[in-house]
DNA sequence: TATGAATGAGTCTTCATTCAT
DNA sequence: CATGAATGAAGACTCATTCAT
């Protein structure tokens, strides 16, 4: 009737949005949507089919960004990179690897925290699971090319460690996420990170096996 | 009627374990609990007061005795044998604590299960990130007291990294129950994560600041 | 398996009037008699059929008593005496009348205010309406009968009217009991009660019509 | 679908005085009430909050009007007027005061069953007792007024007494509408009542104490 | 587009009563 | 006589979704 469709659509999205983060998938009621939108309850399903779709469509933008990120390391020159860097023995790449993620937390940090805590209920509840898997995927891949160059580097003990790392990535983020860290925390909590895993590779990887 | 008492109570305990870990808290129906356990839904009334009481009933073990070793490590024996350790550059008490943690999941594993991921909508729902929370402020406690004692020792750089790592071992934690680890590779897994923490922690202290 | 039966029978009835007194037929559970009598549930079905039947062994005194009261005003002896007053213009009766009914409340404070109160749900929810009706009926026909005798005498307009001050009583007994009077209080309501009566009465029948 | 909207509202609640009135509150569930309205339960919640709100809902109007009746008589005008009439020995605003309740019960007879008698359960349940107290308080005042300018005047024994009264003067008009007295019955009959209080009232009040 | 009405399946919980021992 | 287990029928209320306008 007034506010033209495209606004409502948003004040739709920003109203369940908060209302998501404060209470989770599962525990938020339509009305409480309508309610902070402004709106009447059946409206929105003129806009969102249902409610998973609505929260999906919140974590859209997240979701696209990290598959491109996971594309892109798939691609050679990437991996080449990291490689040199390997190679070099420098945290270089780690660090960028690092920043990717801080940048991604910056622009999406409410989505982050919707799907990390708050998906429960909802057809994305898996999602970051199945990320992690890849990403992990990714990396055993990766160090498998790798120890196949240089037969004599250390390796862990178990393949399960290499998911543990990913995981404690997202643990790290989410932790800087709940947490509100500053900018300036979050430099500094950054670096201890990458000193550690940084710290913690290199003595593995000096290991003969 | 039936099988007599005991026997009921615990084949509710069952059924309901096995529901609330297929189905998390909330989207279980008491219901499902009744069937799984072959008995009436309001019978279930008359061993459990409630749903959440259902609940925690299956966690009790476990929270005791995630309760038991928090009060433990407040033992004066155990921070000096600790701190002992500590001077000597030995992984030896790391690998104690974590003994411990992976004796805690061998015997509670599905428990650990419920509560770090289906106790949405329970009154335990915010029980992990408590206990987290004060075991993080252990470790601040005890750096505190040992960079007292050794004043050149580096460290880290925010206090927020402490509590990522106390994160991060109950994500390994969680990590080894969701892949069902055997024994061996449980072990290894722990070996490697040892190995990185004491790498990590080496690295930082050995800095001057 | 103890107690010998009789006594069990009066704990159950016993604490059965305590929780009846507190919340009501309806919202009275027979789990808080049991608790009340320290019984199981189910035994109280060895001593009373039902929730409806134990409320009435409780107010059965109390009933029977009424009842006796009610017939004997139907005495004839009783009858003379009460015209015999009435022709003197003398209140000795009606103090003597209430004096029958406060005895009852001292006798039975506890069951008048069951089925006054509390009986809402049970059988007996209608009792003391139908006993107003039946004291009702009992003085329309005493004034019938008094008219015919004394012709002259004025009467009330209505017979609702009579209706009326049998619910009066009631309901100065009910109060009487609901203020826990002390006895010394209750002879002076009671005086002030049949003083307004008994001015009342006198002046409408000295009226002509 | 069906009837326009304020239809439903008012159908809601003319089925669920309609029940409330038969079966009282706690008897009454939201399924009957459903029923009768030819309305799905769960619609009712479109409508009213809860099943007490819907009972509050409808004996609202007649509830205003009675607070607004116990505030009018703290208006000075009322009260001189009062006390003129008593001075002059007029029953004139006993009758008056009898003609407003009565007027009361004329417009609000189902409404003043549900809360005398049918509130069992509901948040009203002691509305009357507490409007039954505030008035006692407001004639026990009003009589402390008189005694001190008119200070010979005789008086009642007790304070109790004015409660009794108070309450007789609600028993009457329940039993009037329990009764279903026609207009020229109920005139009758508050004649009767008018004539009776003021010949008690009289009476006590020309005794010397 | 927007609305509020309507729905129907589903939620946990209560309780009087019966049964088997 | 006593028990605790079992039952089954309610009961109030919630909520995502659809419908008619």
């Amino acid at each position: 009737m007034q506010t033209k469709k495209e606004s409502v659509h948003e004040q739709i999205a920003a109203a369940a949005k908060e209302v998501f983060l404060r209470k989770g998938f599962m525990k938020t009621a339509m009305h409480d949507i309508a309610k902070g939108a402004g709106v009447g309850v059946s409206n929105i399903y003129n806009y969102f089919r249902s409610k998973d779709e609505l929260f999906r469509y919140i974590v859209t933008p997240l979701i696209a960004e990290m598959e491109r990120m996971l594309h892109e390391h798939h691609n050679t020159r990437y991996q080449d990179q990291f490689q040199k860097y390997a190679n070099e023995g420098s945290d270089e790449m780690m660090k960028e690897h690092m920043q990717a993620y801080i940048r991604l937390i910056g622009n999406h940090k409410d989505e982050m925290k919707l799907i990390l805590y708050k998906s429960q209920g909802s057809s994305l509840e898996n999602f970051i699971d199945d990320y992690t898997e890849e990403c992990t995927r990714q990396v055993v891949e990766f160090m498998g090319d790798y120890k196949r160059k240089h037969p004599q580097t250390g390796m862990v003990r178990t393949g399960f460690t290499y998911h543990v790392h990913t995981v404690w990535m997202f643990s790290f983020m989410s932790e800087v996420i709940k947490h509100r860290l500053t900018l300036d925390e979050m430099e500094k909590a950054v670096e201890d990170y990458v000193q550690f895993e940084f710290a913690g590779w290199s003595e593995v990887m000096k290991n003969e096996n």
